[in-house]
DNA sequence: CGCCAGGTAAGGA
DNA sequence: TCCTTACATGGC
C-alpha cells in the first residue's frame, strides 16, 4: 500500500547518493535504495537481515521451476516490465552488496522502466520489510529460533503478479507439489511466452487474456481437474475485466481482500491466505489447513501425528502479526 | 497397490 | 454452522 511511491523517491540518478540505506527514511526507516548505475543495470541497497544466497537456496527447492532459472549466484526471469518482455538477472555481487538488476535482453529500459522494475524486484524479495521484529519476537522460541539461524536472512520470497500467484495457489491445491510444477509448466509452455537466449529457454506464465479465452475442457486436457480449470478460467476473466486487481486488493483490509478472494469459486480459505502471504505481502496470513504446515509442525516440534488446526492456532498465537513468515519457515525447513 | 498430496464445492444433518 | 464425500492424478 504505502510501498508504492517509495521506489520512486529513493531511484538516484547520482550514485555516489546511494550508500548507507539508512538515510532511506520514507519507508519507516526501512533501507531499501534503488540507484541506476548504468543504462542496462539497477541497483538496490538492501536491508539488514537479508540473504540472497539464502533465498536463492529456497528458490531452488523445485528443480522443475519453469519460471526462472538459477545459477549459484544469481537467478534470470523473463518478465513483462513496461509491457514489454525483458530478460532480467539478478545478483548480489560480494563487493558492493547491493542487489544488482541487469537487463540481459530486450529493449533497453527507461527511466520509468526501471523504476518498475526495481520495485517488482523489492516486492519479490520483500525488501522493505524490517524483520527484526520476528526475530527478536521468535528469538527464544524452541521451535523457531533454530529455523531464524539455519535460514537467516531468508525472506518470503513473493509471487508479485497476482494472476501468476492465483493460478500457482489453484493448480496446488491439494495434489503433490511435484505435479503441481508440472501443471504450471504445461500452462506455461502451452499459453506462454518463450524466449531464447544465450543457449538457454525463458519462459513467462501467461496473461490472463490469453488464459480467458481458452476453453475450460481445453485446460483439462492439460490434466487440471474441473474444479481447477474453472477456477482458473474464472480468475483470468475477473482479472482481464478489472474485477479483481492486486491495486484493487491491496486497497482493502486484509480481511476484506481475503473474503473478496473467496467469493471466487475455487479460491478457498488456503488459496486465499496463500495469494494472500506471497503476493499482497498480508503479514497475518495464515494457512492454518496447510497440510505442509502440518506437516512441518509435526516434525519440527517431534509430535506423532499432524497437530489439529485448534493446536496450530494455539501454536501460532504468540506470533500474532508475524503468521505468514512463521509460515514460510516451518515450510522452507521441509525441503 | 494403497496412501498421500502446500483443498474446494456440494450435499446433508 | 459443521460434518461427509467426490473430485482426479502423480509420486513414492
Amino acid at each position: 500500500m504505502s510501498e508504492q511511491p517509495d521506489i520512486n523517491a529513493l531511484l538516484f540518478e547520482d550514485s555516489a547518493r546511494v550508500d548507507g540505506g539508512a538515510s532511506a527514511k520514507a519507508n519507516g526507516g526501512v533501507s531499501t535504495c534503488a540507484t541506476v548505475a548504468a543504462a542496462d543495470r539497477v541497483e538496490l541497497s538492501v536491508p539488514e537481515l537479508f540473504d540472497f544466497a539464502i533465498c536463492l537456496d529456497y528458490m531452488a527447492r523445485s528443480s522443475s521451476e519453469c519460471l526462472y532459472r538459477l545459477s549459484e549466484t544469481a537467478v534470470e526471469r523473463l518478465m513483462l516490465i513496461g509491457g514489454k518482455p525483458r530478460l532480467i538477472r539478478i545478483s548480489c555481487p560480494p563487493a558492493t552488496g547491493r542487489l544488482t538488476l541487469d537487463r540481459l535482453d530486450g529493449e533497453p529500459l527507461t527511466a520509468e522502466d526501471q523504476t518498475e522494475l526495481a520495485r517488482y524486484v523489492s516486492d519479490w524479495f520483500d525488501l522493505e520489510l524490517d524483520l527484526a521484529p520476528f526475530y527478536r519476537l521468535v528469538g527464544e522460541d524452541p521451535l523457531l529460533a533454530p529455523l531464524i539461524e539455519r535460514f537467516h536472512g531468508l525472506r518470503i520470497v513473493g509471487i508479485p503478479d497476482l494472476f501468476e500467484a492465483l493460478c500457482w495457489a489453484i493448480v496446488g491445491q491439494q495434489v503433490n507439489l511435484a505435479f503441481a510444477y508440472t501443471l504450471k509448466q504445461r500452462l506455461t509452455e502451452t499459453y506462454g511466452t518463450a524466449l531464447s537466449w544465450a543457449g538457454n529457454r525463458y519462459l513467462m506464465f501467461p496473461t490472463p487474456e490469453r488464459l480467458a479465452q481458452v476453453s475450460q475442457e481445453e485446460l483439462c486436457s492439460l490434466q487440471l481437474t474441473r474444479n481447477k480449470a474453472r477456477a482458473i478460467a474464472e480468475v483470468a476473466e475477473r482479472i482481464t475485466t478489472g474485477e479483481i486487481s492486486r491495486e484493487g486488493l491491496l486497497a482493502l483490509d486484509t480481511e476484506v481482500a481475503r473474503e473478496r478472494l473467496m467469493k471466487l469459486r475455487g479460491i478457498g480459505p488456503w488459496t486465499a491466505d496463500y495469494v494472500g502471504m506471497r503476493c499482497l505481502r498480508h503479514r497475518t496470513a495464515f494457512p492454518v489447513a496447510d497440510v505442509g504446515l502440518q506437516n512441518a509442525v509435526c516434525h519440527m516440534a517431534g509430535l506423532d501425528r499432524k497437530p489439529t488446526v485448534a493446536e496450530l492456532q494455539e501454536l501460532f498465537a504468540p506470533w500474532a502479526g508475524w503468521e505468514a513468515y512463521a509460515t514460510f519457515y516451518l515450510w522452507r525447513a521441509l525441503y
